[in-house]
DNA sequence: GATGAGTTTCCGGATGATGGAACTTAAAAA
DNA sequence: TTTTTAAGTTCCATCATCCGGAAACTCATC
């Protein structure tokens, strides 16, 4: 299971229709409550119980009943000034029990693989660490030549696809820092090697949503990637799919980076993040 | 597993009875969902369906069915490989939809983020729940050596420096009746252990605007924290700032237990909250 | 004190949840 | 391999439980 794309995630139903599910073995009224606390969650403020009521397409009394059986376990709450109601300081322990369970190696391994197949090129995973990236996973595609990074091995942020997508969305300030602490090593003639380039590509990376690492970090290796976000919208990962200039034309860089683009938006919802704003693919 | 007794964990029939709840109008069957819910977030890896089952005293059947309903919105996962149901991404959407609730989280980050920084240590925040500490927030240190604390986790309020800041500000009667719910445990050696020697701590920490935590909640650690006031001079939160013990050594206790109070007056006034006249930075 | 919007309780009816049993699948033992 | 055992899943008749209309209530506002 789990195979199928849930790239909308919520098609809930704009015209406030019970929310029916389809399948076998389902119950109503357990159906019923959370629709409830995802329009709680979703809500900005909070929901007196007509509007709520409404807004799932229940009855008031049922809605009522609901809620107070939610409350008892304090999934949600009465706001007594505002008079309406929120979610609950329980569903916030509970939720985040999720965090014991998540391991982003593990989450992310399919769709890296996923990603592999349908590109047909090697994908990597890493994150930041003390000024450089770190990978922590790799799907490896079958061809012969391919490149070659191993789990636990370190680049420099500034001449790698994953480390330029981190940047992209880290304050000034740590950038600065890293900046100041590592420098701009020179490994090919087309490395970054000044602030001002940097800054530039870095701009670039946040209007596209991916990363274009083309051959800084060695002769004859191309490579784009993306970011992960965490609940916070702060960059947690980032995973680029990597194979010779032979490959990875120029014409084709577009539809990868899509891809690649796409593979960490669904990543960061497996690992129930938020993708940040300023993303290009802000749902807002 | 599971098979250790849960301490506190409410009244739980002994008998595996299914859990009725006596007050009126409720929805059995979300009742026994949060249950279910509830269940899973305390264990560690998970449940199997039938221990689940077990566990909540309800039919394999039942369980199932309500798991299943569970899955479909995704609040509860089954993991192929261990065999077992854990909380879903969700869960941990809805539930940092809590966070939303209180804009005191995204108030205190920058200030929280700024103490980490100045100060190197991991930094906590944390409100008032029935009796415990609940965290809510954190900002980790860089240092390997660090507590581990995940926001949504409970701590006694006897032996956190979160927890005895608060009753530091709480009035005697509700301190009276939290002691006399929940007693004072002992984890540690230094663990306070007796109504006498709390009051005697308390009256410290009004003085000094911070309490100190040595190593009384686990050995090794050491912890200061401040109290963040309502408009109405009424603790909201507590800000700590723990490490080990031998980072927080004796003499930088008073500098580091300034910054958290710092920090918390900071909280405090963006809040739009007051602090108290017995408070020693109180500016009256 | 009257009005009305919003909330809470009540109650009879039928829907939908329940759990035992049957069935399927997976793991362990022979 | 086959047999045994256990766990997970589906089915279905029964009736407990949930549903929602309506009535009672609460609390602002006029």
């Amino acid at each position: 299971m789990a195979d199928v794309v849930m790239l909308d995630e919520g098609p809930r139903d704009a015209k406030a229709k019970p929310v029916k599910k389809d399948r076998t073995g389902q119950v109503q009224s357990l159906s019923r409550a959370l629709s409830i606390l995802n329009t709680l969650a979703e809500s900005d403020g909070g929901f007196s119980l007509s509007d709520l009521a409404l807004t799932v397409g229940l009855a008031p009394s049922t809605t009522h009943r609901l809620l107070t059986t939610l409350q008892n376990e304090r999934y949600v709450a009465f706001d007594a000034e505002r008079r309406v109601w929120n979610v609950g300081v329980q569903a916030f322990q509970t939720g985040n029990a999720f965090l014991k369970t998540r391991d982003l190696v593990s989450l992310a391994r399919p769709v890296m693989r996923r990603l592999m197949e349908t590109s047909g090129e090697t994908v990597n995973l890493g994150i930041f660490d003390h000024g450089e990236v770190i990978y922590l996973a790799q799907v490896e595609c079958l061809k012969l030549m391919r490149a070659i990074t191993r789990p636990g091995g370190r680049v420099p942020m500034h001449c790698s696809g994953i480390g330029k997508a981190l940047l992209a969305w880290i304050s000034d300030r740590e950038v600065n820092s890293i900046l100041h602490a590592r420098g701009l090593q020179r490994i090919t003639s087309t490395t970054i090697d000044t602030p001002a380039k940097l800054r530039e590509d870095m701009e670039k990376i946040r209007v596209r949503g991916f990363s274009f690492d083309d051959e800084e970090n060695g002769i004859g290796l191309r490579c784009v990637a993306s970011v992960v976000f965490d609940e916070n919208s702060m960059p947690l990962a980032g995973i680029s799919l990597s194979g010779p200039t032979a490959r990875l034309k120029d014409d084709s860089i577009q539809i990868l980076g899509a891809s690649v683009v796409e593979a960490a938006v669904r990543i960061t919802q497996a690992m129930g993040g938020r993708i940040p704003k300023d993303h290009p693919l802000a749902l807002n």
